[in-house]
RNA sequence: GGCGCGAUCGCAUAGUGGCCGUGCAACGGAUUGCAAAUCCGUCUACCCCAGUUCGAUUCUGGGUCGCGCCUCCA
């Protein structure tokens, strides 16, 4: 029985979907007007996580995560880089999905573009203003009125009372409530035509949040089982979006909602704004993808994840730990069919199945590893490697994994079965000086060289 | 200022009202020509102060420190 922390709650509940073995979950994904961080990353890989998970419990999952490819941002970096907005967003929508695929990200159902449903934006905003929502601000904009809606707040656990008293956004003028939100601006003369939609309100183009409410109840519809996110978005962004769903369609928007914690940076959180990010495509340069989906699972996903190289070195390590289990295990090529009536099995499903606990479920990993070495039963490299790629991890070979090249320009594979194949003579001769001098060599060059009845084998270290 | 989260062995990360955590590091042993890997063992942690309890790291209250949201942000 699998249970989630909700955030609207703010505590763990028995999952019950909407409708029998079905679920819905929509996750909001990337602004494209850069490279994707490690904090980017991270939702990526927990959202696959919680998806794997639910296909493997016997889920038919449909997942959403959106595009972001209408905003200021990216108008404004567009216009930096002398480039159209069309432009600069699909070279980043095909570098995030690089990224991604490097983590074992799968890709989602649906990855729908803001720009392509600014339809159903204006329909929905068109509701919220029948409703009584909304309202067209004296500059054009058109506002949702946040008093207006009963529950506003709840997800976030703020009335207006207190957001009131923590005021620090510039009052936009002609705003009922200095808490409004825009769900339509209007159009600035210097914008490019390719930002401007017609609308009944005007030329303009989409709020940042009605697009999220617009794409899950044209993909989803408007009841859904799970909605997730970054904690930064729990507010104010999703609180609009509930804001806006209930306030167009009447019903419960989303049932249960999921937000994981930040990546950090010495115990500040990774942000843009910040400056102390970290991109994908450079911490790759660097570490294994493995090794950094693996240092993010290591982590509960709500808790905060400090990054730095000696984390990701000893994630390394601790990942080798668990290729090293598997290696000269007969797998038998066909992927591992799982045992779940197997005592780690379960414990692993227990794991899992208590608000996604991937700490404890990769802690179950290493015992697995600790008994295969002992016992070197292939039914227990099966589950290893099985239970391992439920988290979307071990299924490479593990003397590819164990020898893989962190950075390029480093000793070719040739040139070290050489050094292997000249030690192995001064062993034969005796000669250990040599053959000492040889191993430490190739340790200076981050090469582990390991002997064994069956000769010597070798990996990065 | 308002709201919320967290403080666990040297480091990291889980978890629990009484006994097991996991990885890395360290130490001892086995193994090895010596190593590495592996195995066995050791190192017996829970911010401070009260309270509840037979018993609290785990529950309650207070404090200290750190972090986050309240503005774009995953």
């Amino acid at each position: 029985m699998l249970k989630i922390y909700n955030s609207l709650s703010r505590s763990v509940q028995e999952f019950v979907p909407i409708e029998p073995g079905k679920v819905r979950m929509y996750v909001c994904g990337m602004t494209v007007y850069d490279y994707c961080h490690l904090g980017h990353g991270r939702v990526m890989v927990v959202f696959d996580m919680v998806t794997r998970w639910l296909k493997a419990s016997g889920y038919r999952v449909t997942y959403v995560r959106n595009i972001t490819d209408i905003d200021d941002k990216i108008i404004k970096r567009a216009a930096e880089n002398g480039e159209t907005v069309r432009l600069l967003t699909d070279r980043f929508i095909a570098a995030m999905h690089e990224d991604a695929h490097a983590l074992g990200v799968l890709r989602p159902d649906h990855e729908p573009r803001a720009t392509e449903f600014v339809p159903q934006m204006l329909d929905l905003i068109g509701r919220l203003e029948r409703n009584g929502y909304a309202y067209q601000a004296g500059n054009r904009d058109v506002c949702y009125a946040v008093r207006k809606f009963a529950g506003y707040g709840r997800l976030s656990g703020k009335s207006l009372e207190d957001l009131r008293a923590g005021e620090r956004v510039d009052i936009m003028e002609g705003k009922h409530d200095p808490l409004d939100f825009v769900l339509w601006k209007h159009a600035k003369p210097d914008e490019p035509a390719e930002v401007k939609w017609d609308s009944a309100w005007g030329v303009g183009r989409p709020g940042w949040h009605i697009e999220c409410s617009a794409m899950s109840s044209q993909l989803l519809g408007d009841h859904f089982d799970i909605h997730g996110g970054g904690q930064d978005l729990q507010f104010p962004h999703h609180e609009n979006e509930i804001a806006q769903s209930e306030g167009a369609h009447g019903g419960t928007f989303v049932n249960y909602w999921m937000h994981n914690g930040f990546v950090r940076v010495d115990d500040e959180k990774m942000s843009k704004s910040l400056g102390n990010f970290f991109t994908i495509r450079d911490i790759l340069k660097k570490y294994d993808a493995e090794v950094v989906r693996f240092f993010i699972l290591r982590a509960h996903y709500r808790s905060p994840l400090n990054y730095s190289d000696g984390h990701l070195d000893d994630a390394r390590a601790a990942l080798t730990r668990l290729y090293t289990a598997l290696k000269g295990c007969a797998m038998e090529g066909a992927p591992a069919q799982i045992d779940w009536s197997e005592a780690h099995a379960q414990r692993f499903k227990a794991a899992m199945d208590e608000d996604f606990a991937t700490p404890e479920a990769v802690a179950v990993l290493f015992d697995l590893a600790n008994e295969l070495n002992r016992s070197k039963e292939a039914r227990l490299a099966a589950q290893l490697k099985g239970l391992g790629g439920v988290l979307g991890l071990l299924q490479r070979d593990p003397v590819e994994f164990l020898q893989a090249a962190p950075v390029a320009g480093s000793l070719d594979d040739a040139a070290i079965d050489a050094q292997i194949a000249a030690r192995a003579a001064a062993k034969k001769a005796r000669n250990f000086a040599e053959a000492d001098r040889i191993r430490d060599d190739l340790k200076t060059q981050g090469i582990v060289l390991e002997d064994s009845p069956q000769g010597t084998s070798w990996r990065r270290g």
